[in-house]
DNA sequence: ATAGGGTTAG
């Protein structure tokens, strides 16, 4: 009875825990108690720990050079790797636990494999996935609707594995919307939105009904086509199917009008929002909107407003601020949000960044400044900027410096079509015609495609 | 006593 009393203490204790020096007393008092080997409280040290970044810790004392082995179970292991795949950093741990479980001869059930495809996943591991689908079937897992989801996902998540979720989702027995979401949401990752739109009318003609997240995804795949008629077509499906206008849903649909060039359509929707539902999303999703529509000043207004409101810009605001400057010529203004960004808000450049500033920079004809700008970058160049480079030198005339960069690019992936076409258009530029035939022949030999009908044309232009 | 899909960019 008492050491019932002392585990219903440990476990009271550890759910107010909010902090790694709490963390450290409830330790000793669970040593103290006796119960440094209990496998429940131990679980619950661990989802709790990982809570405040604590995993690593946690699992450093429960599975300490010293301790004994013969309590480790399966409920102990599953909440260590959820945990560990839960975390931004440590997923490959998810997968050290599960090899040590097994190692322990520990089972694993229907629970663990959830979590262990979900650490696949976000390390985009595909051969390590396959092991794993390799596992699930010999065990008799396969039939489980979660596992065959977070299959499904896992690898939609790993680059080039489409027709692998394609298969297991064919093959589940019984489907929910949770299944169709996550095969529709993967074409939406490939940028298949086409397959993706297919998939959501079978999904009606099959009588699965969707739900709001599916719904999130379907609009994604509309703004992805730029295809407005379709994009209104869900519209009233929502409106007629009565979903719960959640604020993701709102922010889908204001991304989805955005992209498909009704971003006046998306401001009203956004001011229909209630202001305390609009997130940082909803205002990058309108910024890049009204950026993506040549009407950059009015983005600039909208930044200036949400930071009024309250709500803190993050990385992807200033992307679609600084694209917001570049279309719209305003260098000025680009250079002193780029340094808000940095020493205010205390946001790291990305690579992104810098390329929104090269752009700005370029367009405005300042190509000595682009060139500097690239040469202190704490960054590596990578051929998104190397491509802007190009075509500002393009814009500007610098047709020896385009050739110089664009021939590094070939040298660096020379299997890009896109590289050829850059050069090929330099060359027509120049009116260099035999240089130009030698750089289709090289294509030929690498095997490389022909150019695209629209890239053809444009070619033709320069002649 | 632990489970599956989601919004902005790339």
């Amino acid at each position: 009875m008492y050491k019932r009393a002392a585990e219903q203490n440990c476990l009271s204790l550890l759910q107010l825990c909010n902090s790694l020096s709490k963390l450290t007393q409830i330790q000793a008092q669970i040593i103290k108690l006796g119960h440094k080997n209990n496998p429940l409280i131990l679980s619950k040290l661990t989802s709790i720990s990982s809570r405040f970044d604590a995993i690593n810790y946690a699992c450093s004392f429960i599975f300490s050079p010293e301790s004994e082995t013969h309590y480790y179970d399966t409920f102990l292991f599953n909440t260590v790797i959820e945990s560990y795949a839960g975390t931004a950093k440590f997923k490959r741990a998810a997968i050290h636990y599960y090899k040590e479980m097994l190692s322990h001869c520990v089972e694993p059930n229907n629970y663990t494999y959830p979590f262990v495809l979900k650490a696949c996943a976000g390390i985009k591991d595909l051969s390590l996935g396959k092991t794993v689908h390799g596992s699930v079937w010999k065990l008799g897992f396969s039939p489980d609707p979660h596992v065959s989801n977070a299959m499904i996902h896992m690898y939609c998540s790993c680059e080039s594995g489409i027709e692998f979720a394609e298969k297991v989702f064919d093959e589940m027995a019984e489907t929910s919307s949770v299944s169709w979401s996550t095969m529709i949401g993967g074409y939406v990752r490939c940028r298949m939105s086409s397959e993706a739109i297919r998939l959501f009318r079978k999904m009606q003609v099959v009588g699965v009904r969707p739900d709001e997240i599916t719904m999130v995804l379907v609009l994604s795949a509309c703004a992805d086509l730029g295809s407005l008629e379709l994009g209104k077509s869900i519209e009233s499906f929502i409106e007629n199917e009565k979903f719960e206008m959640r604020t993701e849903l709102c922010n889908a649909l204001i991304d989805m009008f955005a992209k498909c060039g009704d971003v006046d359509k998306a401001l009203r929707l956004f001011k229909d929002m209630p202001t305390s539902k609009r997130t940082v999303v909803s205002w990058t999703s309108l910024i890049f909107g009204m950026a993506l529509n040549g009407r950059g000043l009015e983005a600039i207004s909208l930044f200036e407003e949400m930071k009024q409101a309250g709500l803190g810009p993050d990385e992807v605001t200033f992307i679609g601020l600084l694209t917001a400057c570049s279309h719209a010529g305003l260098v000025e203004e680009g250079e002193t949000y780029f340094d808000l960004m940095v020493n205010y808000y205390g946001i790291v450049p990305r690579i992104e960044h810098y390329g929104c500033m090269v752009d700005l920079l370029g367009r405005a004809g300042l190509v000595k400044k682009a060139l500097e700008f690239v040469d202190r970058m704490p960054v590596a160049p990578n051929h998104v900027i190397w491509r802007t480079l190009v075509s500002v030198c393009c814009g500007q005339d610098k047709l020896d410096l385009g050739e110089k960069i664009t021939k590094e690019l070939i040298a660096n992936e020379p299997m890009e079509e896109s590289n050829y076409v850059l050069l090929s258009s330099i060359y027509a530029k120049m009116s260099f015609w035999g240089k130009k035939t030698t750089v289709r022949k090289a294509m030929t030999k690498k095997g490389i495609r022909k150019v695209s009908g629209s890239t053809v044309i444009e070619l033709d232009d320069g002649v």
